[in-house]
DNA sequence: ATTAATGTTCAGAA
DNA sequence: TTTCTGAACATTAA
């Protein structure tokens, strides 16, 4: 379930043996599995990409970016299952893309391991770049957009504001977890339409995104019970311990008194809320 | 043993 | 134009 808080610990974790490091190639299903979708053809990837040096290692949204030298950007989109790993990969057989690195300090390679195999790997020229991930697919990032951001959207869309906040054109980053975690923080229904929620409870949205995506990343995001996300050694992240409505439906409310935590179906997810703090 | 559920995105239909 | 549905796939739980 990668989100925001998963893939920027992904980033961050394998950015100091990646950044500045040559690519020597970059192999498909290493291990024979299904290959993931790349786009181009993965063997005009490797004639574009063999040799360059890897300028930077990023976050766009839910998305790993691989910066290069020529400005070419190779995007990592790990959908529900994908992880992007400095060592240790859980199994050989889910392993889909294997970075091999030169010779210099560090690791010698990473890879991406996707153990449904939903996960896609695009190339882009930087020109290209800009203009097939820019705001036309891609809202502003969930940790910078600004309550003018937000009311504008709010007052666009009558769906209810947990679907409208699952939509990465009207925000960025937000997945159904952290959109069940964000309305309990923000004592919000998530049934509510978005355009009929008021300024403070926009700001109240705004502020409670932020406090919680910066506290996931802090524990290196949620691992869930079947394991899916790791950080990029392959270790538990520790915000699971801390959710207080996700997966959670018949418990007790943690934070009022008397609320027990539903869970309901919004655009065929789940969604977890306390009908008697959240209104 | 079959069916439902699970995180995400996108094509195609309403 | 906007919103909704189902499919892509692998695995676990009921």
């Amino acid at each position: 379930m990668p989100e925001l808080p998963e893939v920027e610990t992904m980033v961050r974790g394998i950015r100091k043996g990646v950044e500045g490091r040559r690519l020597e190639d970059v192999v498909g299903c290493p291990t024979h599995c299904k290959p993931i979708r790349i786009t181009p053809n993965l063997r005009s990837i490797q004639r574009r990409l063999r040799g360059r040096s890897i300028e930077a290692v990023e976050r766009l949204a839910k998305r790993v970016v691989l910066r290069f030298d020529n400005g070419d950007r190779f995007v990592v989109e790990p959908r529900m299952t994908g992880l992007m790993l400095l060592s240790d990969p859980p199994d050989e057989e889910h392993l889909r893309l294997r970075f091999d690195l030169d010779g210099g300090m560090g690791p010698a390679a990473f890879w991406f391991w996707d153990r449904r195999g939903l996960g896609t790997a695009t190339l882009y020229k930087s020109e290209e770049f800009a203009e097939r991930l820019g705001t036309r697919v891609l809202g502003p990032d969930a940790l910078a957009m600004t309550f003018d951001e937000w009311w504008v959207r709010c007052r666009s869309t009558t769906r209810a504001i947990k679907v409208a906040m699952l939509d990465q054109r009207f925000v960025a980053g937000i997945g159904n977890l952290y959109a069940s975690e964000i309305l309990h923080r923000s004592s919000v229904r998530p049934t509510r339409r978005a355009n009929r929620l008021s300024k403070a409870t926009v700001e109240r949205i705004r502020t409670a995104t932020v406090d919680i995506l910066t506290d996931a990343i802090r524990y290196e995001g949620s691992t869930l019970s079947d394991g899916t996300y790791r950080n990029a050694l392959n270790q538990d992240g520790g915000y699971q311990n801390h959710h207080r409505v996700y997966a959670r439906a018949g418990e007790p409310c943690p934070t009022c008194t008397g609320g027990v935590v539903r869970r309901i179906v919004q655009a065929q997810r789940s969604t977890f809320f306390c009908p008697a703090c959240q209104r």
